[in-house]
DNA sequence: ACAGACTGCGCC
DNA sequence: AAAGGGCGCAGTCTGT
């Protein structure tokens, strides 16, 4: 029998670990084998002529590998994938570490999984003072590593190969996110002061307020009268309501609205405020050392299957600051999207012919829409699609989705078959079958029974553009590897990613990604006509756009 | 004094 | 009649 696969355990301390060779179904092939060095042995299997699976109880071996400059082509990543067949189950949510996967398959009650800081291969350097309790520690972490992915391969095979190719491509996912830790997103430290020097005045020194909000701030007092903190909501509601304004919140399309002068200091405040703190010079130092910003990725960390990330803010990079993300000397950056990722996904997943017709070119789907139906108002046309996939009926959306479910009925009965299993307490499940969290009690309740509606409406679209774009990054990934293209991926936000190239292959780094958007829909669709089409332009920095393209401010 | 909820806004 | 999905983060507010 061949080895396909090879389980990998690292030990805690140090850089030996233990591996043992696998059979498809996950059964041993020989016994365990002991390593004194991990990554090396890890560097000789992988450049065998066929590289195995390896199989790792979650993306932390990894971590060590690439730290020791050793890379793979593909894994099974234990604890993901456990979390996938729990969801399936309908447990969502329900401890899915390796500890809780070993528990259930003894039969056992599993405890809730240990947070990440205490998990014991979390930093290996941490001194013994602090280190966690050594309750519950493992004595055969290979042997457990085996037997629970034994179990997830029998769980898999009970599951359609969609499933399937979303736990491979979750697995995937996990070797991304932290090969993008790795390299880092290049950002230049003196740009980014630049910028906020230019917005807010110099870098003030200590924990003092930046020059131009200290302005504003005297700005807004001088048309209130009296000192008033615009930081504070509670103020900002009573200084105007003593003004005769009366306001329910501070939201700023709310003071928007208001003629007084205070209005243009206090909205210039936020703005330039939220800069300062969630960007400014204290994220900076924080986040960004040589010349790299390295976001920790949560993989699947989002109920929808999108990434989310831990310190740092990476999917929410502000377009005030993203002309720090530049590319080194000799080198170029490929930032490309997705173009209207989330309506060419329903068109394709509920097989609306008509829709899938409007999304089967590369051109704009909105303006092709609009063409059609709406007297050529894209806006409108947007509007319609994103109600039908957000389940929203005000400011006349509802008219629109009407329009809609005439000429795409497949797909508008797609979403509100969604929206009422939701309703009804029912679990959806996105197209490759990542499932959605339980009711919970409550959400029988009419207003919480329609939240719950709008929640699964909206999970089924956005969980398949979640798994496409997966999808998408790994066949990204294998493609360059394939190619023998030295591009480092370095960002990846929900429909976008961006490369690190040298510039000789940027132009071929972007029509790989291209291709792969392509293969991805293949993978998810078939031979469904929907595309899915992807912008991608090679620039020097992130903030350069390329002409004419159109901006997009809600969802794609 | 501290923790957690709430608010508001950035991103998709 | 009205009903807008998913996040992370910093600051304020509230309860103990």
């Amino acid at each position: 029998m061949s080895v396909e696969r090879v389980a990998l355990a690292v030990d805690a301390d140090g850089p030996g670990g233990a591996l043992q060779r696998l059979d498809a179904a996950g059964a041993p092939l020989g016994g365990p084998q002991r390593l004194l060095d991990a990554a090396a042995a890890v560097r000789l299997v992988e450049d065998a002529p066929a590289a195995p699976r390896w199989v790792w109880r979650n993306a932390r071996t990894y971590r060590r590998l690439l730290a020791a400059g050793v890379t793979v082509a593909r894994c099974h990543d234990v604890e993901l994938v456990e979390g996938l067949l729990v969801a399936a189950d309908g447990r969502f949510g329900a401890p899915h570490g390796i500890a809780a996967a070993a528990a259930r398959l003894a039969g056992r009650e599993p405890a809730a999984d240990p947070a990440p800081e205490e998990d014991p291969e979390a930093d290996p350097d941490r001194p013994a003072l602090f280190a966690a309790a050594p309750r519950d520690v493992d004595p055969d972490p290979l042997g457990t590593l085996v037997a629970v992915h034994a179990e997830q391969q029998r769980r898999l095979a009970a599951q359609d190969a969609r499933f399937r190719l979303l736990a491979t491509a979750e697995s995937a996912g996990g070797i991304v996110a932290e090969e993008m830790r790795a390299a880092g997103l290049p950002w230049r430290e003196d740009v980014h002061d630049r910028l906020l020097t230019t917005q807010l005045g110099p870098r003030p020194a200590g924990f003092a307020r930046p020059a131009r909000l200290v302005e504003l701030n005297e700005e807004i007092s001088i048309a209130f009268g009296r000192e008033v903190n615009p930081d504070s909501p509670a103020e900002v509601i009573r200084a105007f309501g003593r003004a005769g304004h009366e306001l329910e919140s501070t939201r700023s399309w709310l003071i928007k609205r208001i003629d007084h002068p205070a209005v243009a200091p206090l909205l210039a405040y936020k703005e330039l405020s939220r800069l300062h703190t969630a960007n400014g010079w204290t994220w900076l130092r924080t986040w960004v050392k040589d010349g790299r910003f390295r976001p920790e990725y949560v993989v699947g960390g989002v109920v929808s299957g999108r990434w989310a990330t831990r310190g740092g803010g990476a999917l929410q990079i502000p377009r005030a600051v993203r002309g720090a993300v530049r590319a080194d000397p000799g080198r170029r950056l490929v930032v490309a999207d997705a173009s209207q990722l989330e309506p060419r996904i329903l068109a394709a997943m509920a097989g609306d012919a008509g829709l899938a017709r409007a999304g089967g070119e590369d051109t704009d789907l909105y303006a092709a829409l609009a063409e059609d139906l709406f007297d050529g108002d894209r806006a409108r046309a947007k509007l319609a699609l994103l109600s039908a996939m957000y389940g929203q009926t005000s400011g006349g959306a509802g008219v629109l989705l009407g329009t809609l479910r005439r000429r795409f009925p497949a797909a508008v009965q797609f979403v509100e078959d969604a929206a009422r299993a939701g309703e009804e307490g029912r679990l959806v499940r996105s197209w490759l079958g990542r499932t959605s969290p339980a009711a919970r009690p409550g959400d029988e309740i009419p207003a919480a029974a329609r939240a719950r509606g709008r929640f699964t409406r909206n999970f089924v679209v956005q969980a398949t553009a979640a798994e496409w774009a997966l999808v998408l990054l790994a066949e990204l990934r294998s493609a360059l590897r394939r190619a023998g293209n030295p591009a480092e991926l370095v960002l990846f936000q929900h429909d976008e990613v961006l490369l690190h190239c040298p510039d000789e292959v940027a132009e071929d780094t972007a029509a790989a990604v291209r291709r792969a958007a392509a293969t991805a829909g293949r993978r998810l669709f078939g031979d469904s006509p929907v595309r899915f089409p992807m912008d991608a332009r090679v620039v020097d920095g992130y903030d350069e756009k390329e002409a004419g393209a159109v901006e997009e401010v809600l969802p794609a």
